[in-house]
DNA sequence: TCACGTCTCTACCATTTGGTAGATAAATCT
DNA sequence: AGATTTATCTACCAAATGGTAGAGACGTGA
């Protein structure tokens, strides 16, 4: 491969579309057509369908790790303001690049070789996560509960705030700047108040 | 109409394979398969697939408000109590039919006529709890914060441990009774947690 | 200049999709 | 009995889908 522009045009504009929209609700012809291509210059890129679905899955995460890998290693000792960070992280994309936390919430509807492939990417940062909030709660630094069942909450709680802003619409919540800070807001203080030892 | 059982069956097997599958995955053909019966016999019950589409998501919120009413009314006084039997009325259908909490999520990728006609459904609970939570606030009795968000973030919360099995199980854990009594413990204990007033 | 690899295109194809038209069988009414 | 209504079916259709085959344009190295 010499042209990377081509390829990573697709992979962007398939990101947003599936991000968005859903991906099983996205042809081909749909990611050609807001790329600016033919549908066989995509095929030309990525073998399948199938193909192109895991790649712009690995390109999410890709673009997540980075941004969660970074604010899990920043700021100080104190576990809730570690926490804090990775929330901030996470939410920063949702601000972004809505799409981003879209996909990665569809894993729901991928089938098993998606999902395992999704797997296999997040299965490290996931175990490390689980761990860390079990040794903090051991230390009573945090409230103590099962980790992993609250590394999953968190999850549910992050990205369902930043994938569903049509619910948020629906409880009377305005989509613009100072909204989405607002969320933010409540978000952390909700997310610190869920964690706080007892 | 006379014959109700076969609208009804197509009712119920349309909600489980929208909401276990998305909405736009789903086709006409399938529905029909699952039922046992053939597509223009669904076409003849509904007279297109959008009008199948609002009569599912009307099917699914009396499903759901049945049973959220219900909660809303029940258990004391204390509005810790009364939240945690929300989230217990909510938690039900996860395990009972896990596709409803599935289809309500679906909202995010419907169009817009879906949506308001989902919105029109859910606005009269949706803003009895704001007001709810917003007025035990004033009385010290849950944390203050805005209670609009906080609405939507207790929904993600719940909703997104309801229908992310594939997630939790990534975190570790393993989808069977003994799991999902653990996660709705959990559960209880998080948002519980999150409300307390400080 | 000429052959070769890279990249995007047009031309098809079989299958699936939502939807229409209308036949058929069984109830129900007059 | 005859006519009408109800409910399901078979037979189609035009559009969209994922994918194959292969032509043409472009640059690069010999």
């Amino acid at each position: 491969m010499v042209n990377g522009s081509t390829r990573l045009r697709i992979l962007d504009g398939a990101l947003d579309l599936f991000g968005t929209r859903g991906v099983g609700t996205v042809s081909l012809d749909d990611i050609a057509d807001a790329v600016g291509v033919r549908k066989q210059t995509v095929l030309y890129w990525f073998k399948s369908r199938s193909g192109l679905i895991d790649a712009v899955l690995d390109h999410a995460v890709d673009e997540l790790l980075v941004v969660v890998e970074a604010a899990i290693r920043s700021r100080g000792d104190e576990p809730l303001d570690r926490v804090d960070a990775v929330v901030c992280a996470v939410f920063r994309p949702v601000v972004r690049r809505p799409a981003l936390l879209g996909l990665i919430r569809e894993v729901t509807r991928l089938d098993e070789s998606h999902i395992n492939h999704l797997r296999g990417r997040l299965s490290a940062v996931v175990e490390r996560c689980v761990s860390y909030l079990k040794s903090e709660m051991e230390k009573g630094r945090l409230r103590t509960c099962d980790p992993m069942v609250l590394a999953g909450l968190l999850y549910s709680t992050v990205s369902g705030t930043g994938t569903e802003p049509i619910v948020l619409e629906t409880f009377g919540w305005e989509p613009n700047a100072a909204g989405l800070r607002q969320v933010r807001r409540e978000l952390r203080g909700f997310v610190r108040a869920a964690l706080q030892p007892n």
